[in-house]
Order: structure tokens, then sequence, then C-alpha cells
DNA sequence: ATGAAAGCGCTAACAT
DNA sequence: ATGTTAGCGCTTTCAT
């Protein structure tokens, strides 16, 4: 005799509808609609139909805090990443999102500003004052490496890229195989040597710096000294410019894409034509790297992939197993039009 | 048969140690230890050291789910997008992560895969799930105006982008004025008309493609049919071979940065040179825009600001304001290389 | 099949 | 300053 369809409309409050809410409005008992949400036992179809539209009138949404305390566990992860617009980076966090998002995860994001200590203990700080089930914690560079650091010891946790540590499970491409790779592809085609611009590394050298190396050590070439980028497109331009002064350059290898954009942009400033006066080849396969012209040579990096792979390794933590995992993958050459054997010395 | 001998550490229970275990051991109650924990009230030195002892001793950490539980208080925000990796959104996404962060809130990101009823209530239902202060809904295409549907009425909210709606709080780019802006620009060069090329509009049709015409319009200059692009720089590509045919066109405004990019390279592929041949303009200022040759002439949005503005916005609403409130920038164009005036008529 | 009661771990309101 | 009593929103006994 209460629960007349008549007040059709609440005064929307300006909190969500509970269980307890629900459970009025279909005139049934808590445990009625908590049994017709999760099945966990039978209910008669008429109490059912009732108990749907009252969810569906209400809008309501089981809170997955209550449920979390109750079950004992959060449905929540956390991205703690230095940066969310550089290709690589957001790849890898969609990747991670569209994983944990079929597995019934939510997934906020922290941003470490600096790799600085205040800076990372600040974002880890953030982002643990909420309930979370585990990180992923995105090492690409150095303020990766201090978050990865930061995290408390009982937090599943996976690192993605970076150094193998074995410590912590760690989801990875195999970019000392790639940059070797494509290091020897260079000089297959007949240059004498390659050299390097290298993007801030996560350690002391980046896997696609060493590869360079091994390749260059194989091929008993000339190991240049290696110079160094930043993130910054621009940064590339300058090298570009420096390297169009030298007669010895004829192959360049970039620590991504942007950067060898920056560099065939400065080579082009300064009249050197790629690839027949000098090759230049990138890493990660940006999107725009097919539509640079000349069409730039580089390195597939599957950052969806990554990320997904780097959540079923939480998942493994999270459901409790306590040994590091690796999960590794070799990324593919892309061969377009930016490199060319060398010119026969004049 | 009991404990393998590597038991050395307290006899860790299979369950963490809660605020109860930590009173019995420091031999006071459960509000005093959640007093030290928090610093609610004043606790006797002594007794805060024993609390202090316990908690180390039993390695305790507060369940931040129950926390939130008892808080009521939610302190984090959801971002509803349907896009992470391109330029603006994912700049978008780190102004408002940073400016949540400073105001002491969480950030939570939610993907909508598609425009369909059936993804947006996916997303929406993953982000809601837990308890959230606010959401901001990135609404630069019809995914995003979806989502800002599918949220409840109750819940804080502001849009970011997308045409002026008044019945929430937005935050917004004068993207009409902007367009207007480069539009006329392009015609006081001397272009008899300029073309457009859009990108996936929001509504029926988006600011910068009001602005264009509205620009034509003015200067009674023919209105020639808009084509539409996708945010694949690719198809920038074949509009810019489609384009290269017609002797008609010297003046092209792109919806985005990464089009013009494509539309450029289309145009050259095809043996016609920007800016001698046909000018071209884009809209974003896209990092690569600078390094692009010729460099890009396009408008700066400035997405950090915009993200910040809508968490602000966000910030009121939460704090409960309930009228909606409007916040505008103005783009600014940045004149570079690859738009020029056109060559006298043959 | 259903409801009443208990309790997850914590904080807040109310006592003292 | 400290303990006692109530919940937060939900699931899970345990009766019926």
């Amino acid at each position: 005799m209460s629960s007349d369809l008549t007040d059709s409309q609440p005064p929307s409050p300006r909190r969500p509808a509970s269980i307890a809410d629900v459970a009025q409005a279909a005139g049934v008992s808590v445990p009625t609609v908590s049994r017709v949400l999760t099945g966990a036992a039978k209910v008669s179809a008429g109490r059912r139909e009732r108990v749907l539209a009252a969810i569906e009138q209400l809008d309501y949404r089981p809170s997955e805090t209550a449920r979390a305390l109750v079950r004992g566990r959060p449905t929540t992860i956390a991205v703690l990443t230095s940066e969310t617009t550089i290709f690589g980076y957001s790849t890898t966090i969609r990747g991670i999102e569209l994983a944990a998002r079929e597995a019934g995860f939510g997934v906020a994001i922290a941003v470490i500003d600096g790799a600085d200590g205040e800076s990372v203990d600040r974002a880890v700080d953030a982002a643990l004052r909420q309930p979370l089930a585990g990180v992923v914690v995105l090492k690409f560079d150095p303020a990766g490496v201090a978050a990865l650091g930061a995290v408390p010891e009982w937090m599943p946790v996976v690192a993605v890229s970076g150094e193998l540590d074995g410590r912590v499970s760690q989801a990875t491409l195999d970019e000392t195989s790639a940059g070797r790779a494509i290091t020897r592809y260079l000089l297959d085609l007949g240059h004498a040597t390659v050299h390097h611009v290298s993007v801030p590394p996560s350690r002391e050298e980046d896997g696609r710096t060493i590869g360079w190396r091994a390749a260059l050590t194989e091929a008993r070439a000339l190991i240049p000294p290696i110079i160094s980028g930043t993130w910054d497109a621009r940064s590339g331009v300058l090298v570009g410019r420096q390297l169009a002064t030298r007669d010895d350059v004829t192959a360049v290898f970039c620590g991504n894409d942007e950067i060898a954009m920056g560099v065939m942009t400065g080579l082009a400033d300064a009249g050197r034509r790629v690839p027949q006066d000098v090759s230049v080849v990138g890493f990660d396969d940006h999107p725009l790297s097919e539509i640079w012209r000349p069409s730039l040579t580089t390195v597939a990096q599957d950052f969806d992939d990554l990320g997904r792979r780097a959540f079923v390794l939480l998942q493994h933590q999270i459901d409790g197993d306590r040994d590091p995992r690796a999960s590794s993958a070799l990324p593919a050459i892309v061969t377009r039009s930016s490199a060319a054997p060398p010119r026969p010395a004049a």
C-alpha cells in the first residue's frame, strides 16, 4: 500500500540512489535486491520484475566501494605516468584501460610532475588515497622509475617497459633486439656506421641504445658518440642542422619518431636530402610517420598490446600470485622511404 | 609440518591487520587509533606512542575502501572520453588531472568505445561504479554528446567543448570565432574562397565550420561544399590528392592539424606546392606543426587551460552551485609558412 | 523464496 | 582526552 507508481519523479537528490531506495521503491527487502543484482539466489519472477523496474527508474548503480568493503577487494587500478600526451604513453594507457574494463576494473590516472622525490610522493600519495586493487607504473623514463620505488611493498604492481628487474612483474617490448635489428638494417644497406640520437633514458642507457651499440659492435663498425635528444621534436631540428654539417654522417637512428621527424627537418633545412644524402630511421611507428615525407622507416611498437599485457600481469598479482612475471614482445621493423643505401663516396 | 623455517616474521596472518587489531595491541579503543591516524582530535602522548608502535609492529595500513565508504564525500572525479591518444584530448585530460590533484581529487578515466547507446552505457557504468564527486565529459565528438546524456541528473557534471547548451556547465574554446578569424586571414591574403575539410563534428556542424562559413558569407565569397575528413591523418592524404586535381582550390582550412598535414602530403604527392600553389591551414597547434615543412599556420588551442577551466567549473558544481556556468577562451592564430597569397591567375 | 540480523573497516557524533 | 554508539552500502549468514 505504500508504493504507488504515481510519484514517478523523485525530486532529484544530490546523491545516488542506494540499494535501500531501490528496495523501498520495489516494496521488497534489501537482500532481495542484492539477490537480483548478484544472482546469488533465486528471486520470484514478480519481485525480480519490480526490482528491475525500480533500478531502472531510480537509475541505481551499486556502490563498488561498499561491495569492495564487504568482499574485501577494490576494483580500481591506478596508472602512474609522467606523461599522457606522448603517443607511446597514451596508447599504452588506452590498452590498460580497455583490458581493465573488460575485467571489471576501473582505471584512475595519476600524473607525476617530475622525477624528484617530492613530486613522485605527491603523485603516489594522491593515487593511493583511493581504494586500489593494484598499480601499473609506466617506466618509460626516470620519473617512472622513481614512482615505482615509491609504491608500497604490499601493493600489487607491474612495471611497463624499462630495464628488466626480476623483482617486480614487468611488461616490456624488446627494445634491445629491435634497436639492434634496425641498426643492422642500416648497416646492411651499406652504411659504414650509424649515428644515434637518444631520447631521455629510463636508466643509464635505453634498450634501443644498447641494441644499437650491439649491432655496431657485431659489425665491427665505429661507434660514434651518442647525441642526446629530449622528448621535444624541436630538439631534433637542432640536431639535424648540426648533423647536416658533417660529411661522415650517412645514417641516423633516432630514439623515437618525433625526434626523427625533427632531425629530418633540420637536415632538410640545411639542404641535405633524406634518404639520398642521409638515411634517418625512428622508433615507435607514430601515426604521422606514414604521412611524413619521406615516409619514415621505423620500428612498430604495439603499445596497445603492451598495455593489455601489463594489465594481465597485474591481475595475476591481484589474484594472489606473489611471483613476479615478465611479458615481452618483439617490435617489428616497418620499412618505408627514409632509409636507403649511402651514395657511393665521391 | 606446521611452519617453514623461513617463518621469521610475525605469524603472517592471511588477512591484513585491521584497526581493531591495532587498538587491541595498543590497549586502546578503535576511535583512538582512528584519531592518531587522521589527527581529527588530540591523543595523549603515551597512547599515541603505543598506537604508533602497534601500527608499526602489525604493519597496519588503513583500508581506503572503508574510509571511502564512511566518508561519503568522494574525492575522485571521472573523465568520460572517446579518445585518449589524440593531442587535444590527451592534453585536456592532463589539464584536468593537474587541476584536480591540486584540489585533492583523484581522476578516473573511462573510455567510450562508440557513440551507440550500449557503448556509452558501459563506459558510464564503469565510471559510476566508484563513488564520484563529479564527471567531466569531453564533448569533442558524438560519443561525448551521447555520454553527457547518460550521466545521471544528480551528478555534478561539466562538458568540455561542443555546442553551448546552457543547461550544463561548460568549458569551451571559441572555435567559431577562431574558425572565422583564420578563414578571414586566408581571404585577406587574397584567396577568392577557402575550402574546408572538416573533422567528425560533435553536432550538426562544428564551431570551426560555422566560423568558416560566417567568414565566407561576410566576404560574399563562394561557399564550396564541405569535405568530410576523419580523425585519421591518412584520410587527409586522399583528400589532398583529390584537391590537387582542381585548379580552383587555392586555400584549404582543415579541421585539425593532423588532417592538414595529410592534405599537404597528398597535395605534395600530386606535385602541388604548399603554399605557392595551395595554402593550407590547420587547427589545434599540434606539437609537430612547427616541425612540419612547410611549417603549419594554424590556430593554437590551449587545451591544458581548457582542462583546468573545466575542473574549476566542476568544483563549483561539487560545492553545491546548481547554476550552470560557462567558461570560454579565444584561440589565437599562429602564423607560420603554410599559407601565402595566391599566385596571380594565369 | 524471502526477510531479519550481522558485519566488512572505518570515521563521526555523542557521551563522559 | 577517551570510550561508546551509530552508521556508510552492501553481501552473507541464518531463520522462516
